[in-house]
DNA sequence: CCAATATATGTCATTCGATGACATATATAT
DNA sequence: ATATATATGTCATCGAATGACATATATTGG
């Protein structure tokens, strides 16, 4: 076998490969986020809301304060306040004083909730299955081409 | 009125660690997706414009028509038409009239909006590597439970 | 124990990007 | 040559996030 020239100007420019792996990655990203957007979509939430399900789903006692659902999601406390607004707004959550600080609110998911959940979880799980292939390749190509940025 | 069935029962009821894989790969997502609007955005530019110059980077002769960089951002045609427009009003991209039919825009990148590019692909790379491992992970244990819904 | 400060949640105005409805220019087909 | 399809563009509107601010409760230091 040849010995394919795949190394040279490492430290001058980016490899023509490095845009490919990360357009394809990001491409990847893209079509599963918007499949889960439409899956979100047609059990009447949106992903944000999927996304926040799952997060309390899994936190200690199935209950997450605000205040940790803000950290989970990456949002500001505020964010997640109007978060849970729309969650039970729509019955999918439902919020429980707190036994210790009565300050702090946890946040439940309502059985309508679990069940909504149960099925979108289902789906993703099944949709991932089609992009784990692609979203996995991508990882595996960008993994063999780092390289440390341009150092100021 | 019952409501019909609007989604497929794909199992009968989800592991544990079904939702806790879903709920980390979810996490795992948000943490890169916020790296990278912080880094674009510490150059000026959204994550979804540094998208766009990557998608632009990457197709043939590093142009491409609005109506193919919709297809590739999943946005609608007049979305990418304004995308397009803030990434000229950034003077990080140009329009050049198409020789083969002038309906149509063929959108490339301009010097700066190349190296720009440039610098947000090398922090992009690097800042994989840190993810690389716990989304390959997150993928892995995915992948072993789409199989027949649940095996500890 | 009280005052000062920190923390958790909540309200509201504003902002930003995507969409739908629609308009215009050009290409293609009958 | 006309009808229709395609590509781009404009504009009003919407939804969700943020910053500034407000209120309630907890915690800490004197």
């Amino acid at each position: 076998m040849t010995d394919p020239p795949a190394f040279s100007e490492s430290s001058r420019s980016l490899d023509e490969n490095a845009y490919q792996g990360l357009a394809g990655f990001r491409s990847a990203l893209r079509r599963f986020l918007a499949f889960s957007e439409v899956a979100a979509s047609a059990a009447g939430v949106t992903s944000q809301q999927y996304q926040a399900m799952l997060a309390i789903r899994v936190h200690p006692d199935r209950a997450i304060m605000i205040k940790e659902l803000a950290l989970q999601m990456l949002l500001q406390p505020n964010g997640a306040v109007q978060l849970v607004d729309r969650l039970v707004g729509a019955g999918l959550a439902e919020r429980r004083q707190s036994s210790t600080d009565r300050r702090s609110v946890l946040v439940v998911m309502t059985d309508k909730g679990a069940a909504l959940l149960e099925r979108l979880a289902a789906d993703h799980l099944q949709e991932l299955s089609k992009h784990e292939p692609l979203l996995a390749e991508s990882l595996r190509r960008l993994r063999s081409m780092e390289r440390s940025g341009d150092a100021p």
